[in-house]
DNA sequence: TGCTAAACGAGACGGTACGTCTTGTCTTGCT
DNA sequence: AGCAAGACAAGACGTACCGTCTCGTTTAGCA
């Protein structure tokens, strides 16, 4: 049974635009929860309440505006990892994205708690999906073995965010398909 | 002609011991330059005479003690490939580096100069590295072509921070192997 | 309506006697809000909310203690002076105030709207109790004409200041009943 | 004998200038001896080989440009007063006077060494002035006594330290005669 | 309809860190 | 040995956040 006033909506919303504002405005490093509080004209006990951190918050708001990667099939595995790289740089390279991840990130890496759910929600989820690519090229006969999943998912996303955010470059345009390759050879896909 | 007193080098010591004490006990978020400068021993003033903030000292001092990657020659690409992965996953998976590596990462993204000065000193380091056993292999005439090192760098050290830094879990037993065959295959090696 | 959280009164009663213990130990100069906080167990933003400035607080402290000169009624505009004049060298000459006046009125000149308010909470005051006597003295019929009170005063409070804090010595013993004779003089009253 | 190199003049010149300059500009607290030291293109240490702090530096620059003064001789006990009042008032209410008396009596308050210099150099020698005015009247029989000096001069200068620098005011127009008129009655002088 | 409990905005609280400034001393090489 | 330059340890400055707390007010479901 609840008792008492339920939580109101509009804070979720109010806090979701403030941050988004303050992210694109500086980033996401000199954003703090008293800025977010009064943009969002908001008291910070309503932001504690929802949140236990800055990263949280950032955290969920990113990842409700970030929907789910889409399966994609085009036919051959090559083109389905080709299309989920370009997808991930994509996802990574965008303005919003840049300014936020690698912050994000730290703050992520320095709570267990939340690391775990980001690796939940977020690698776990992009695992599943290059998981059905896999078993899509298996039972085509493209792979002579099921595929670690795992492993061709940081062989995608790694080398994206190694250009993006340590090498303070751009990803090269032929990226996508380029790791589309490696991945087909590291599994020993059948060309 | 130089004027004035010189720099004196005992609080660059003093200072460097400090912070790797720092970041040992609590990591890199709370370390503060207000705790190096009292651990030190040393004024506020000295610290910021030499490094412009806490990222600067810290990526100087980390720098100073992670003596370049050695070149590594051990017969075949595929050797020289996997010792310089393994070289990287031991890098990154000591204690310390845990702990500093997303903090300093996100505060290098933040400050275009220092990403700059990171990019030289660090990717820049690997790459010259990897391009120097790539040429060996083209040597030998295991590659068909020079192969493009920046590529097959973003390929090893990419899944590697992944498995550290974004999955939340540790990089599996046989990775700097399986990352060397990636290369290989990715870059048309014969095999 | 008041909003918010309502500003709590034991941080004005610890910083008080934060500031007198200090004041006391080692004087008005080497008296800062860093160490009123710490000894006072209150952050420093809870005394920049109140105060403006250490001259301001210190201020506050000081007038609070310092309660309003008693107007005395002695039956001779004489005997008023006399006695309003050794009050004044009571009170400047305390230890507390010996340490704290001369720093005190350096910072409240050099602050312009802190001098208005000193101005008006000190000086004024005074400048109404001595209105007061020399009224009472206009009605006995010992003063031909209503008197300049803040010529009085300054007649009064300078030489006292005088022998206090520029000539580094003492005001000597009969100083009270001089200056009272002084100003009947320069009153030109009936003796 | 005199050994090393002597004392270079352009020091006390220079940083005599910088000082001027620096107190015109900004006053009193704001002037640090790294400020003069660097306006005045003069190392720091040369500054504290010559004087112990900022008050003594400042009040060494301030009473050098102050000279002495006049005897005065208006052949009357009130003209003499009158003019040693006007004197006083015109070297205090000097803009510069303004800006840097009340930081600098603080300053010499808190540090006893000093406030025998100045009292010394300042008072006594106000008072010696002081001292052979009053002598002259009890030559002409104007005193029936020679006259207490301190008290004499005490009653000049506080009232209009007082108005210039407590009661944030100015000093009235006649004020210098109204006090002569008080020292007079004071010292039981024949009109 | 009234009661009660939780959520709300606002903002104060004790702390801590920031980056700058000042103080008085010390250390260079030049004069 | 004096000098200009400037490094040094110490610590204060005023601001910004943190995460918690206390107000008075509002909004619901339960009685």
């Amino acid at each position: 049974m609840n008792r008492g006033r339920p939580r109101s909506g509009h804070i979720d919303q109010a806090v979701a635009e403030a941050v988004r504002e303050l992210l694109g405005e500086h980033g996401y490093q000199p954003l703090s929860i008293d800025k977010v509080a009064a943009r969002a004209g908001v008291g910070k006990a309503g932001i504690y309440r929802r949140w236990r951190s800055k990263a949280e918050m950032v955290f969920s708001v990113v990842v409700h505006g970030t929907r789910l990667v889409p399966p994609a099939d085009t036919g051959t595995l090559r083109g389905d990892l080709a299309a989920l790289a370009g997808h991930i740089v994509a996802l990574l390279s965008a303005p919003d994205a840049r300014a936020v991840v690698p912050g994000l990130v730290a703050d992520i890496a320095a709570d267990p708690a939340l690391a775990e759910r980001f690796a939940a929600e977020f690698i776990d989820r992009e695992r599943a999906v290059l998981g059905e690519i896999l078993d899509r090229a298996a039972g085509r006969g493209e792979l002579p073995a099921p595929g670690d999943a795992a492993f061709a998912h940081a062989l995608l996303l790694g080398p994206i965010f190694t250009y993006l955010f340590l090498s303070g470059g751009e990803p090269p345009p032929g990226l996508p398909d380029r790791l589309a390759g490696a991945v087909l050879a590291a599994l020993g896909a059948k060309e």
